[in-house]
DNA sequence: CTGTTAGCGCCTTCAG
DNA sequence: CTGAAGGCGCTAACAG
């Protein structure tokens, strides 16, 4: 049985396709006797609007689209779900799609932003460079989170991760920290943010950055041992060790104490989001907490406000406040 | 500037929207001159067909959904990560949408199957009740993965979950486990066929379940903690605990460690998934390798085959091999 | 090889 | 309150 259509329903309900969309629509002007009848018919039809034409025909569809690297991200999935959440408040379906750090993927995941597949865009880590992020947030319903590019033109919301950075730099120093060492990723920008951060507090400390090690590449538990791996290789050895997350940060507790080490009796470690991986680490991570949630929130209020008002909305960033949270990775 | 369409590119190469639809879609009775001065028009309008009328006219999407209550679980984000990979090949895009374990939401996104907003569904952990999902499974292209309805309607991919969960209870017998014990959840089948297959595996080898705990709710860190303390208020404590899932397994570890008994000289622990979080658990943990990316993969090409050929396609079961694998927390 | 044209299914004026 | 009709942008015949 072929899919049945306003004509299908108008006919079977005995009234002009008018009045089926009518009723579809929630009109109010319409008698109570069509819209019980056009209810029996598109009940009796197992009826559904067909989505592409009623998207051609209105304009915009009420998805929004959202992009990351990787799904398996404690703060990715929370920001996505803090997004999903307000969306649905507004009427709109969040669909989630990963880029696997590959351009061309993510290209076609935002032409379907071009096309009209969504109505808008919310970017999580990008993999096109900045100008190209900042000439696509220029025209098109774009927000960024946690990452936004350092531009003119850049619009989304995160946290300051470069003041977020110090601050646990400054606690890992405070705690009896001398010789700092950093694990981190340049690849994104809230990376080369945390490295500032971190350069900034051991400089007002007058001490110097012992160790700074990075990849270009996953940043993941493997990494973290890899990199720790690296830094235990290195003398002076580091008595404090600043991770770029919670779960690098894990990867590198597990390395020092697999190397007979203690945490945080020779090296302290701190990391970075209050993921779950900060409480399934041992000991428990010292860590900065990211309002992950609400940072989703955020940013498709920002996003809706850019989808409804295109021309007249400004611009900038919105920086929501982090929070340091000690626990027992780093000195008392 | 408003949106460009094919008649704007027509009037501007100078052609008819003929030519230009046929240049878009890589018909080759086209003039390579007309060629030319069409991809010319396109590059100056920066025209991009729009999604919504091209889909109504071609009654497909060329995109597909995937479901699942959370995106933060190493598992499902490995599946959806094959099934996007396959889905790319075939030129499907694969957007998902975690349904928050909520009714409401997860009807409102099968909907968008139903209006033609996706050619296909995959369903990962379903919240609605088995019978709809063999409803909706017998008219509409849906494959299942992992949690397969136990119906004669069931179409879908997973591992046989009873036989992987006897082969690790089988192990953790063999290795000294006499007072078994088990964390599980009975909201997915796949939980209550661990079950089973847990059962089976203690009842063959003579022995009695000592303790069943089970989670009606979340299954993660804080779920297996909460059920390991459980566990061990009990008398005569268990000397082997299979758990649901690594994760899960993780916080029975920690909790077990924390009360100061040793893993596994005093309790040997068993998890699920073989996901990196196994790996980071310390001990690490001997689990059952879930092929998940080949599941997605697979799950993809068995959707393919039911979009491709509606009617003909044969529902049924693709079960794929697990795999024990052992580490450090059950006995040698 | 190219132009013309008829819809795809829906919403929304505009008359009545 | 309701019906008729036009058109959203695109593709796919069908002529030429």
């Amino acid at each position: 049985m072929a899919r049945a259509t306003v004509q299908d329903v108008a006919k079977t309900a005995g009234v002009s396709v008018g009045t089926v969309s009518r009723v579809l629509n929630g009109s109010p002007a319409v008698s109570e006797s069509s819209k019980a009848k056009v209810a029996a018919a598109i009940r009796q039809l197992n009826y559904r609007p067909l989505a592409s034409a009623r998207d051609l025909r209105r304009d915009r569809t009420m998805r929004i689209l959202a992009l990351a690297k990787n799904l398996y991200s404690p703060v990715i999935s929370e920001v996505f779900r803090g997004a999903g959440d307000a969306a649905a408040l507004s009427g709109y379906v969040t669909l989630i799609a990963p880029t696997a750090g590959d351009r061309e993927r993510e290209q076609q995941l935002v032409d379907m932003l071009r096309n009209g597949s969504v109505d808008g865009l919310i970017m999580f880590s990008p993999t096109m460079p900045d100008e190209d992020v900042e000439e696509m947030a220029e025209q098109l319903s774009v927000v960024q989170v946690c990452e936004i590019a350092d531009a003119e033109a850049a619009f989304g919301v995160s946290i300051d991760d470069r003041q977020a950075a110090f601050d646990i730099t400054r606690h890992l120093i405070r705690t009896g920290g001398r010789r700092m060492a950093m694990i981190g990723t340049r690849v994104a920008r809230s990376g080369r943010l945390r490295e500032e951060g971190f350069r900034k507090a051991v400089a007002e400390a007058g001490l110097s950055p012992d160790h700074m090690l990075f990849t270009d590449g996953d940043f993941d538990f493997h990494a973290g041992r890899r990199l720790a791996r690296e830094l235990l290789s290195l003398r002076p050895l580091p008595d404090a060790v600043f991770c770029g997350s919670d779960t690098v940060a894990a990867g590198c507790v597990r390395e020092i104490t697999d190397a007979g080490l203690r945490v945080p009796g020779d090296i302290a470690v701190a990391g970075f989001d209050d993921s779950i991986q900060a409480e399934m680490c041992v000991p428990e991570l010292t860590t900065i907490r990211q309002p992950a949630y609400a940072m989703g929130q955020l940013a498709f209020e920002a996003l809706l406000a850019r989808m409804t008002e295109p021309e007249g909305y400004r611009r900038g960033r919105t920086f929501l406040p982090h929070e340091l949270v000690v626990r027992d990775s780093t000195n008392g």
